[in-house]
DNA sequence: CTGTATCCCATCTGATACTG
DNA sequence: CAGTATCAGATGGGATACAG
C-alpha cells in the first residue's frame, strides 16, 4: 500500500519462497487487484502496483492495523 | 457479529463440515476471539459468543462489507 | 445436539535446479 | 532479474460412522 513494489523487493521482504510468491502475485493479477509492469531493461525489472480496486482496499487494511495494534502484542505472539 | 450462536445454527448456515467447524471454532477459542457456552442440558446445547477481542474485529469486518458491495458483483462472481 | 475418529484425496508449500 | 519446472512433504477438507 506504499506504492508499486519490484518482485526483488517483495521477496527479499516477505518471508516466503518465490513460487509462492509469484503464485500470490498471479492470483493478485487475476482478481484485479495489483497491475503488472513489465520494463524490458537488462537487467528486467517488474512493478506490481495496486490498481483501484486494490487501493480500495486502503480502509480495510487500516482497520485490521488498529485493531492489531491494540489486541495483538508483537512481543509475545504466542499468547492469545 | 449478530449475537451468539448455536453450534446447529453456524453448521446451518455455513458451507463447510462439522469437523472443519468445529476446527475452527477451536482455533477462535484458542485465539481469545470467541468464547465456548456449554449448558448441560437435555439434549446439550452450546453457544458461541465473540469476546471483546472478537467484537473489536466489527470495523474491520465493516470495512471488508463496504469495499466488497462496491467492488463484488454478487451476480458475476466469475469476473475479476 | 454437539461433537470425535478414521480414511482419503486435493491443494499448498518449500527446496532445488534451471532459463530468457 | 524475474521467474518456471519438478519433486516430495505437510496441510486442508469432505464423507462417513460413531459417541456422550
Amino acid at each position: 500500500m506504499s506504492g508499486p513494489k519490484r518482485y526483488s523487493e517483495l521477496k527479499r521482504t516477505l518471508p516466503i519462497t518465490g513460487k509462492i510468491l509469484t503464485g500470490r502475485l498471479r492470483m493478485l493479477e487475476g482478481e484485479n487487484l495489483i497491475l503488472r509492469h513489465m520494463y524490458p531493461e537488462i537487467p528486467m525489472r517488474v512493478e506490481y502496483a495496486l490498481t483501484e480496486k486494490g487501493e480500495a482496499m486502503r480502509q480495510m487494511v487500516e482497520a485490521f492495523e488498529r485493531w492489531f495494534s491494540q489486541y495483538i502484542d508483537c512481543h509475545r505472539m504466542d499468547d492469545a
